[in-house]
RNA sequence: GAUCCCGUAGCUCAGCUGGAUAGAGCAUCAGCCUUCUAAGCUGAGGGCCAUUGGUUCGAAUCCAAUCGGGGUCACCA
């Protein structure tokens, strides 16, 4: 059990016993007590003064008195100030607790609890390779399926690939235009950013058609129309929905290339896969739904034929679920497919990491699931974060504004060579040992840079300046479990040694912080928020730095002294392991 | 027009289920490597928590309005 849960139990029932009055532990707070005064916890009194129909100092010193009196093993002293009432929380349990924890390398997760969970990430374009923002939903999506595994939960991790539709198409005829027949393989190129070029290409081209048309005195919204590049993609679109085996044999062979530059990506970022939904075998789903939806008269049929629902009672609008012509559209796909991950997975819940510009999207979505009956709809989850911009604003892939997935990769190892290399503490590595270590540093840099900040906050990306190494960053922790590897390495620990029974204030600070790491845990889960758990373990990274600059290890004043603080030290080590973990970081042994 | 999100140090962000004197990192300045890895440590400066009103013993935190920034409200995905 958590301390504040133990703190709040004894409290509740030594309430009961001096005013037999029954309080829950929403009634008070229990907190880490300030640095700036004495103790080590607070019980806030503020609120349980009506109810007791006492002053704050006659409760502090009853409850005080007779905590201490009857949980020893828990408080050793206490004081009073202005309506804080704080304790000192005996060295014995923190003792006992670094004891019991500090080589137990699952500390702070849960058991499974028997629930499935699907989460639903990273969902890219096979028009173009991955960028700077992909790079924040994948390492969302997956830091959050370890923050729920950590929790108890059984994950489904799935991927809904988006290769069809009009965006494709126009990659396919920028290639047919302008290619000669031009292959990844022909011109030594990765094939999503082989394919990705010509979505560009095709950007260029309509906008230069575009404007000859407007220059000839037609209309913009006509000249968009009528451009031949659009007209052609049009075209490639209608012979790809029949079936045409040109357009199809066309469309494979492109989004094969792609695939095989996602595999290579997907690989060096550390994401996958249990399912990966195609929209081409999905896009269709749905359909049987829509005729529910009208039998059970949830939707209706409009005199044109298409088919609505009406959300104006929940605040929303009436949305389209049918067009007129019989074709599916987007939500509708999406509940089919949510439908279809309940009854191929037997999931408990569903959670979608999707950019917050589908907020609304989600939320009808979300909606129409409930009203259709769709298994466990109410635990429909949509991660919303927000967008990465460059300092001059959205990045666009038809323009070619991007940050792009692996160039930024690239960069960050880079860095972490010069910046390794300058420092020159790791000379005896292999070519093949330094390369990881680049990779490790490099990309847990960008990872820990994108998933630090809440989720739900749009970031600024400046390509001019490059991501820190130093301060609140993932190098910094990483640095700190390396440095605590190199002390473990040189000085044994001889289990079931004797301890010193007592606590210097920077050791205090330490195992009061480890034993937060199952609450942060519990947050991070609930939130879905992996930036508890960064702020978490740089904190304790942080702490134990000040700790190790103040304290020698190896040089204790004690042998008892010196066993305490190594097992302080692999526990930290521990813990930085199992969160930068739950961020999908990895840390090196040595840096 | 409707609706959602954001606004905290020069910059990037914590804190938001109300509690004590609002915290980090970067940047700036001053110290600290003949002792366990200095990607480090210690200290200094830097704040009308967008504004106004309300609720409360107590508000950065809750409520309302206003101002600024962004998203969404497509027979697009």
């Amino acid at each position: 059990m958590q301390i504040v849960q133990n703190i709040h139990q004894a409290v509740i029932k030594s309430l009961f016993t001096i005013y037999n009055l029954a309080f829950t532990e929403k009634d008070f707070q229990v907190n880490k007590t300030k640095p700036e005064f004495e103790g080590d916890y607070t019980v806030v009194l503020f609120s349980l003064l009506k109810t007791t129909g006492t002053s704050a100092d006659k409760l502090g010193q009853e409850l005080g008195a007779d905590l201490v009196k009857n949980n020893p093993e828990l408080f050793t002293r206490f004081n009073i100030i202005k309506g804080f009432l704080n304790f000192h929380i005996a060295d014995s349990f923190w003792i006992a607790l670094l004891q019991n924890n500090y080589n137990d390398i699952c500390y702070g997760k849960k058991p499974l609890n028997g629930k499935k969970v699907m989460v639903e990430y990273s969902s890219p374009n096979t028009n173009k390779p991955l960028h700077l923002g992909h790079l924040r939903n994948n390492f969302l999506g997956w830091s959050v399926a370890e923050i729920l595994k950590a929790s108890g939960f059984q994950v489904v991790k799935s991927c809904v690939v988006n290769d069809r539709g009009i965006h494709i198409c126009k990659s396919m005829v920028a290639w047919q235009l302008f290619a000669n027949d031009a292959t990844p393989q022909s011109t030594h190129m990765k094939g999503d950013h082989f394919v990705g070029d010509y979505y560009v290409k095709f950007n260029d081209e309509y906008k230069k058609e575009v404007k000859e048309l407007t220059d000839q005195g037609i209309p913009p919204a006509e000249a968009e129309k009528q451009a031949p590049i659009m007209i052609a993609t049009q075209e490639m679109l209608q012979d790809w929905e029949a079936g045409k085996p040109g357009v199809i044999n066309l469309w494979n062979k492109m989004n094969g290339w792609v695939y095989e530059g996602f595999d290579v990506t997907y690989k060096t970022i550390g994401s996958d896969f249990d399912e990966t939904y195609y929209e081409s075998q999905t896009y269709l789903l749905g359909k049987d739904i829509v005729q529910q939806g009208i039998d059970k008269k949830i939707f209706f049929t409009k005199h044109d034929g298409s088919v609505w629902i009406d959300l104006t009672a929940e605040g929303l609008d009436e949305k389209l679920v049918l067009r007129k012509d019989g074709t599916s559209v987007y939500i509708t796909q999406d509940i089919g497919l949510a439908k279809q991950k309940y009854e191929e997975y037997k999931i408990d819940q569903s959670i979608y990491v999707i950019g917050d510009e589908q907020n609304y999207h989600m939320k009808v979505l979300k909606l129409i699931a409930q009203k259709m009956g769709v298994p466990a709809a109410d635990d429909i989850h949509h991660l919303s974060y927000g967008m990465v911009e460059l300092p001059t604003g959205k990045m666009k892939s038809r323009e070619g504004t991007v940050v792009d997935a692996d160039d930024i990769v690239a960069e960050m190892e880079k860095e972490a060579e010069e910046k390794t290399a300058a420092l020159g503490k790791v000379k005896d590595f292999t070519a093949e040992e330094l390369k990881h270590l680049f990779h490790t540093i490099g990309l847990g840099a960008l990872k820990f840079f994108l998933l630090r900040v809440d989720p739900k906050k749009r970031m600024v990306f400046n390509p001019e300046e490059s991501i820190d190494f130093h301060g609140f960053t993932g190098p910094f922790i990483q640095f700190n479990y390396a440095r605590i590897k190199s002390i473990l390495r040189k000085n044994e620990l001889v289990p079931g040694k004797k301890v010193a029974p007592d606590f210097l204030p920077l050791e205090k600070e330490l195992i009061i912080l480890l034993e937060q790491f199952e609450a942060v845990i519990e947050q991070a889960c609930a939130e879905l928020n992996p930036s508890a758990i960064a702020i978490y373990v740089f904190t304790v990274a942080k702490t134990f730095s000040s700790f190790y600059t103040e304290h020698s290890i190896a040089n204790a004043e004690t042998a008892e002294k010196k066993q305490l603080r190594l097992q302080l030290s692999v526990m930290t080590a521990n813990v930085i392991k199992s969160g930068m973990q739950l961020l999908g970081i990895d840390v090196p042994e040595r840096m």
